[in-house]
DNA sequence: CGGTAGATTTCGTGA
DNA sequence: TCACGAAGTCTACCG
């Protein structure tokens, strides 16, 4: 990794035309082609970037990144006045992220114990496929109706929408002979999600993600103990 | 801002939980705040973060940053097993960044010349409120029905189920005496968004931002000339 | 390579 | 503060 601590100015052209005034910044350029212009402020997002595959060109001065997007270019060319730092440091590789508590861990334990979803649901397949993509679980009910199962960490108004597009494709399958009804299961549901569901008779379940990893006792707060 | 290229081992815990492994890594410390650890691969993204407003303490071998999110807190914990590099640079303020090309300005020049949108069409206003959101651009046509247009840069499947809400709601308004149809104005309209606005009797307009600010004639093309 | 869905999305704006 | 919509979203995954 390259950092180069210098005045300079920036121009994007591609997506769109933007242009930075020559002010003091850092010039992240990683090994993998990476192009990250960062300000003191401004937080998690650089001022300005290029991801790879990128192509690098450097003269004195100036630093060109060039990157094809379709049939366009995409360029970044920084214009540099004065360098105040300019150090190199090989990193080898840094190991990668261990995580959980996504959508992917919810999907898993709501697998495993689907009747968090409704009472006597039981599981009949995860990534149940239609023609415009995979419902996240296939389940039946206490009568035997199918349940379309949407999981989401946060479930707001498209989440209602793709579970509708997925109710629409299987009510015209001819290979379900009885109806489909759906489940919106979630971390959290935004109200207004949970106003459209219910107007489309979709049921809205939450789940803690504590509970279901048996961490927490479900139905108990921290100050009902 | 504050670099250090060091050997460490970060921690996450907040909206989920992650560990990274020891490895070498950059740190930069904001002034704003900010908390960033980058690794020389993965692009544009950190491997870890917190946005301001944070809380940082440091001591030797750790530094801890906190954040308040909601009832919990977000908790990014750095041990540090050797630093290579420590080095602070005053940037002061770094100029904003000026841009263009974005849905902003189409919805601008689309306002100012409604006739792209469909042949005759006046506006009556942008930003026309429903109880949902507002519909960029409320027109007339030639026959003097109402046009809701819903403009983006990108139009997929969901800009045509946001249209189609707003023409939900429309129709569900007495206010509306006449009926309202939907016209949905992009730079780029994805296939399959076209193949569902089409089956809802939604007109696409493929506009282009250069020909609206009049730098390139319509109907031709840079090979046509 | 294009399309879809997820993200600790982040970020801005308006109520 | 909350909620919604845009973003050069970026990124992973699947066809």
């Amino acid at each position: 990794m390259r950092l180069i601590v210098a005045r300079c100015e920036v121009r994007y052209t591609g997506r769109l035309t933007a242009v930075l005034p020559e002010a003091l910044r850092l010039l992240m350029l990683k090994s993998d082609g990476s192009v990250l212009v960062h300000a003191d402020t401004g937080g998690f997002k650089p001022q300005n970037w290029m991801t790879p595959p990128t192509v690098i060109e450097e003269e004195p001065g100036r630093i060109v990144v060039r990157k094809h997007a379709g049939s366009t270019e995409d360029r970044l060319e920084i214009i540099v006045a004065e360098v105040i730092s300019d150090v190199s440091h090989d990193m080898g590789e840094a190991a990668a992220l261990e995580k959980e508590g996504v959508e992917r861990e919810l999907q898993e334990l709501l697998a495993d114990a689907p009747h968090h979803c409704g009472e006597g649901f039981r599981l009949v397949r995860r990534e149940w496929p239609t023609d415009i993509g995979p419902v996240d679980l296939m389940c039946r009910d206490s009568g035997d109706g199918w349940v379309a199962v949407e999981i989401k960490r946060v479930a707001t108004i498209d989440s209602v929408e793709q579970l509708t597009r997925y109710l629409e494709r299987i009510a015209a399958d001819p290979a379900f002979a009885s109806p489909c009804r759906g489940v919106l299961a979630a971390s959290q549901i935004k109200p207004q999600a949970r106003v459209l569901a219910e107007s489309r008779r979709i049921v809205c379940v939450e789940v803690d993600p504590a509970v279901l990893r048996g961490e927490r006792a479900p139905d108990l707060t921290l100050f009902a103990a």
